[in-house]
DNA sequence: AGCACGCCGACT
DNA sequence: GTCGGCGTGCTC
């Protein structure tokens, strides 16, 4: 007797074959089944889906000669129907094929792995756990503010929105959260989720010192995407099988199959490296919150700065509108540590033009420095300078395969194209007049750093050896280990002044950190990105955070965080010196619920590639132009396409169109329906050569 | 997405 | 004469 089995295979939504696939087995194989497929010439890993599945694809199941399933992964038990719900879920919401989810989400191990090679691996006797090293952890006791909010946590199904300022011990709500946890139930599993693993290492330390002692080295896995292949898939398998209690993983984690799933923490809730930016563009944090749903597990969602959506969902009910979905949970006091620092604007409308280091912060630098304390310096901007120009005809150093320039990078003598790659040598003269005057336009990090160094030459540190400036960013960091290297450096006090990107404001503690300072910050304040406002306030906070955490340090000296701009009295600046979040929010949200932009409204936007921008906007144009009757009927704005703000990358023109619509479920309706048109209309626009859409974009 | 098939330029 | 570029089309 045979069966047919309908199964998901790693084949992209708009490829003529998105949905399940059928095939024919001698027996049944339950759903979330791995087995291996033949597909044309190859054979490729599956997932048993569910029989519902075949009604879509029944009339090729009749008139088709199947092909049978090659072989069934069978020591592994099948995916839950909650992993699988989770998948369909996120491939309908995000317009992609429940296959391509399903398959990305599982270690890539399982799909090349061959049948021996498998069997070996199952095979291999898990090696003996080194005995973890059994002192037992000190666990503070929790503060008045954490108990309570512990207690609430224990009370209500949320999910919770723990709002509470650097330094307020939200960690320690985790790790108490999750402890209980652990200890109702023998089974519990907890994903806890970061925005990036290398950038935060200490948590995975604190959770390893909490709960290995007690419940050994193997009850905590991660999950990123810097492990081997190997390894992906040990921790895979140990998440999968129960034996993994504790799950700390980047947003791809929020994917992990944990069969006994209790308790999910999003940590730095609001960091838009939740968002995947390629393939499936899915928000980890918001699949967090419908997995949580999903499996009964309760969700908590961390933030000093929460995101402005999040924020929204958690507020409270008021004459006009019902409360939000999300229990908002406070904590605003600081345990333990300094207070926060003192935020210093200079306003830099009464500095002479071309100021880059205004003479007071100068000074509050060289009186820090030769104490013996540390200083952050932070600038969105690597390289030496973001523009080379030719002084005679004006030449600037264009990327010939972009519409960007490249940027300038002193140390290697190089123009290099941020957006493409492409490098060449810094030309000796202008390339199109000859002219030897050719120098560079704007600041970036590492002329930051040489022009710290000319200013803070002649100073001494306190055991009298020079200062020493160091630059953390994408460039000194290329090499595997580097960024460990240089923040250990920092951590050992060899570092006196860092100059760095946003990178060096995440995550790391850097006690003797009494001095922050942020340039060229005015960009975000009037930025075409909704957006910028919210990300550039979050950088501060997280900046400031990073100064005074060391208790003793700021009595001896209060830390301070300096903002150099043009608007000083800028509102964000003015609740940032106050570390007022909750009034940055109102008054961003204000703003946005004006111009009917997120959390007011639901946005996406689709993006097509090509040779040509006529060739791109003409798709999306058609596009709009097919779905403009349904747009219409379910109160969907379809804008007109536009060239992206990077109009041309490596050659390839880009094109987008926003959609937009005050209701969530309206658009979602509508984008499933209009995905077949575009189907349809790739055909007449053969030129096109890629097209995506983005629900929920971080970026327009 | 892969991968095969298929039709045009510079090399052992 | 072949190796190999990537355009087009198919996969239960």
């Amino acid at each position: 007797m045979s069966h047919q089995i309908s199964v998901m295979v790693h084949t992209p939504a708009h490829s003529g074959i998105g949905g399940a696939l059928t095939y024919e087995s001698d027996t049944t194989h339950a759903p979330g089944t791995l087995v291996r497929v033949p597909l044309g010439s190859r054979e490729l890993l599956g997932v048993v889906w569910d029989e519902a599945e075949q009604h879509a694809q029944s009339d090729h199941a009749a008139t088709m000669q199947l092909r049978s399933v090659a072989s069934v992964l069978e020591s592994l038990t099948p995916l839950s129907a909650h992993w699988r719900q989770l998948v369909k879920f996120a491939a309908h919401y995000y317009q992609r094929s429940a296959g391509e989810v399903a398959l990305s989400a599982l270690p890539s191990q399982l799909r090349d792995l061959s049948a021996e090679q498998w069997a070996r691996r199952l095979k291999r006797k898990p090696k003996a756990l080194a005995a973890f090293e059994s002192t037992t952890p000190t666990i503070p006791t929790p503060t008045d503010e954490q108990a309570q909010v512990l207690a609430d946590i224990a009370a209500h199904k949320g999910p919770f929105l723990l709002f509470g300022n650097t330094g307020s011990g939200k960690t320690e709500v985790y790790l108490r959260a999750a402890q209980s946890v652990l200890e109702q139930n023998p089974k519990a599993q907890i994903l806890v989720m970061v925005p990036e693993i290398n950038l935060t290492p200490q948590l995975e330390a604190r959770f390893r010192a909490r709960f290995a002692p007690q419940w050994g080295t193997g009850c905590l896995v991660s999950m990123h995407s810097s492990l081997t292949p190997a390894q992906r898939l040990k921790n895979w398998l140990a998440a999968h099988s129960g034996e993994a209690r504790i799950v700390l993983g980047t947003r791809m984690a929020v994917f992990a199959s944990m069969p006994h799933l209790q308790l999910i923490v999003v940590d730095e809730e609001h960091d838009p490296s939740y968002k995947q930016q390629e393939g499936a563009r899915y928000s980890a944090r918001d699949l967090a919150v419908y997995r949580g749903q999903l499996e009964g597990a309760k969700v908590i969602l961390g933030s000093a700065t929460p995101s402005l959506e999040s924020w929204h969902q958690s507020r409270s009910a008021t004459e006009s509108e019902p409360a939000g979905r999300y229990m908002r949970l406070a904590m605003p006091s600081r345990v333990g540590q300094g207070a926060l620092p003192l935020v210093r604007r200079v306003d830099m409308n009464r500095q002479p033009y071309k100021t880059v280091f205004s003479n007071h912060l100068l000074d509050a630098m060289r009186e820090r420095v030769t104490r013996g304390e540390q200083i952050l310096v932070l600038l969105n901007r690597r390289g030496y300078a973001p523009v080379l120009s030719c002084n005679d005809c004006g030449w600037k150093s264009e990327c010939p395969h972009c519409s960007a320039y490249r940027v300038f990078h002193k140390l290697d003598r190089t123009l290099r194209c941020h957006h493409c790659g492409f490098t060449q040598p810094v030309p000796r003269a202008c390339p199109t007049c000859g002219n030897l005057d050719i120098s560079p336009l704007g600041r970036g990090t590492e002329q930051l750093e040489e022009h710290l160094a000319e200013l803070l030459v002649d100073l001494r540190r306190p055991d009298g050896e020079p200062i020493r400036i160091a630059r953390i960013d994408a460039d000194s960091t290329r090499l595997k280990g580097e960024l460990e290297r240089q923040l250990a450096e920092v951590h050992a006090g060899a570092v006196d002044v860092l100059v760095g990107t946003q990178m060096i404001a995440k995550g790391h503690d850097f006690r003797r950190v009494t001095l922050v300072a942020a340039l060229n910050t005015d960009g975000a304040l009037f930025s075409s990105d909704f957006r910028a406002p919210e990300r550039l306030f979050s950088l501060l906070m997280q900046a400031a955070g990073r100064a005074g955490r060391d208790a003793n340090m700021s009595l001896v000296s209060p830390c301070e965080m300096w903002v150099q701009s043009h608007h000083p009295l800028h509102p964000l600046f003015e609740a940032l010196k106050q570390h007022d979040y909750p009034a940055f929010a109102e008054q961003q949200l204000k703003e946005r619920e004006q111009a009917t932009l997120p959390p007011f409204s639901f946005q996406a936007l689709v993006r097509a590639e090509a040779r040509s921008q006529e060739t791109a906007q003409g798709f999306l144009n058609a596009a709009r132009d097919a779905g403009a009757a349904l747009a219409d009927e379910l109160l969907v704005d379809l804008y007109p396409a536009v060239p992206m703000t990077i109009q041309r990358v490596a050659d390839i023109e880009r094109a987008q169109m926003l959609i937009e619509c005050t209701s969530r479920k309206a658009l979602q309706h509508f984008l499933a329906h209009w995905q077949a048109d575009m189907q349809r209309l790739r055909s007449a626009h053969r030129q096109v050569i890629r097209w995506a859409v983005d629900v929920d974009p971080l970026a327009i």
